[in-house]
DNA sequence: ATAAAAATGAAAAAATGATGAAATTACTTT
DNA sequence: AAAGTAATTTCATCATTTTTTCATTTTTAT
């Protein structure tokens, strides 16, 4: 099990490199930012696990996470920080991170965590949800739609219809029944004589559409919907 | 995005459910141990986070998890409780929590610690069921032929073809009275007058046919139809 | 050649989904 | 607490698709 440490200072970083031999791990301790994403750029299919310190001389913990995580690297990263802010925290976790630890900590805690990391799947799923031309919005709750030419085009949605677009674009490309969405959306089971879904679906459907979005919704007859994996733009983008 | 939130404090439980509730999550709030455990044993994969408080009447939130990871679920798992030794940090974490937070925490923190979890959740693979140059597709209700020249050719199904295909390849080979298909796929008992088989079987030919399979239901005069076990291409690819 | 069985095309019947408006519920703001 | 607004759900109706029936033609086994 090979670890990345970035970490730049020496005693703390001399510490944990040695605990973490202690148990076993295969460690390469890394004092600067910059000298860190050499090893990550290329090689960090090499790594399990990662524990970046936040402030580092070259590059910050935080632009490793976010250039790491652009390329798509599933690697599990433990940011090891004495920013203990809940902003802070928050960041840190949005850029990427997989777990945010604050210092001081008990190395046994950190032991506890990086095996914790390991057992995660090694798949990362983007952290913001976005399909062709859409793009989904958590802050603002609302979606948005890319247009090359008159640029983006934004509408809030209500909860529902968040929560039905988020559905839809977690599983897209396949058919998905009205009672599966009744029974992830709504708390329901099925075999409710209800067309809540189908009323939601039209509200969705009209929302998309005021942003300039082909219906990517397909009614399939009998089985439910099934979303276009890939969203275009409407034909007349008028209006 | 479904949460199951386990937690018997009604304050903390109002308030984080609300707060959930507010930002698109669908939650379900259980109070007790060993009612959370119904919901998980069997219908964990409803959800795609859960939330633990440590001690809860029933069963306690360590043993929920050791339950759970008993049964090889993935789930990911947030432990939140007031329990801040790092004995106890080790001990929720080795019984698989995904994330140890301590009470009080701040609700940007939780949310993106959720966050976090999120993304590390993987999507199970589409089922299908193959025989020969034909599959049929689970997740999209189609039949799909396989033609080393011109690539794959898909034809979407209406369900009751589906069904039919499916009974067909799930029994190759062997002679299937059209009395057996009426009482496996439609709810009839045999004896009815009805041309419906038929009228079906000359459908679903007719769909094969178009994604360029040559007949595999072979009509056995007098008995019923024989499922080739592997069927081939037609000959003349045109159309 | 003939009678039974199966295939076929067209049309009827049934099932399903879309839709707009109205009713209900939830949420805000006085 | 009341009024007003927004969100959600229900309901009735209409359009569409699927499923079944029916009358006829074709095929099969004797």
């Amino acid at each position: 099990m090979r670890i990345l440490l970035v970490e730049d200072e020496p005693d703390l970083g001399t510490a944990l490199k040695d605990m973490l031999n202690q148990h076993n791990y295969v460690v390469d301790w890394v004092k600067d930012g910059g000298e860190a994403w050499n090893y990550l750029e290329t090689k960090w299919t090499n790594y399990h696990v990662a524990i970046f310190d936040w402030m580092l001389p070259g590059l910050s913990g935080v632009e490793l996470l976010r250039r790491l995580r652009k390329q798509n690297s599933p690697l599990p990263v433990l940011m090891l920080t004495a920013k203990s802010a809940v902003e802070d925290k928050v960041t840190g976790l949005d850029s990427g991170a997989d777990y945010y630890l604050v210092k001081p900590f008990g190395m046994a805690e950190l032991l506890a965590v990086i095996r914790a990391l390991q057992r995660r799947s090694p798949e990362l799923a983007p952290a913001k949800l976005s399909l062709g031309c859409l793009s989904l919005d958590y802050s603002n709750n609302c979606v948005c739609v890319c247009n090359p030419e008159e640029g983006e085009k934004e509408v809030p949605l209500t909860s529902k219809e968040f929560q039905l677009l988020e559905y839809f674009m977690r599983h897209p490309d396949r058919i998905v029944s009205r009672d599966q969405i009744l029974s992830q959306i709504w708390d329901w089971n099925a075999e409710t004589m209800s067309n809540v879904v189908a009323a939601q679906v039209r509200l969705l459907r009209r929302k998309l559409a005021q942003c300039g979005c082909a219906n990517p919704i397909e009614s399939i007859y009998g089985l439910g919907y099934r979303f276009d994996s890939h969203p275009r733009l409407a034909q007349d983008s008028d209006e």
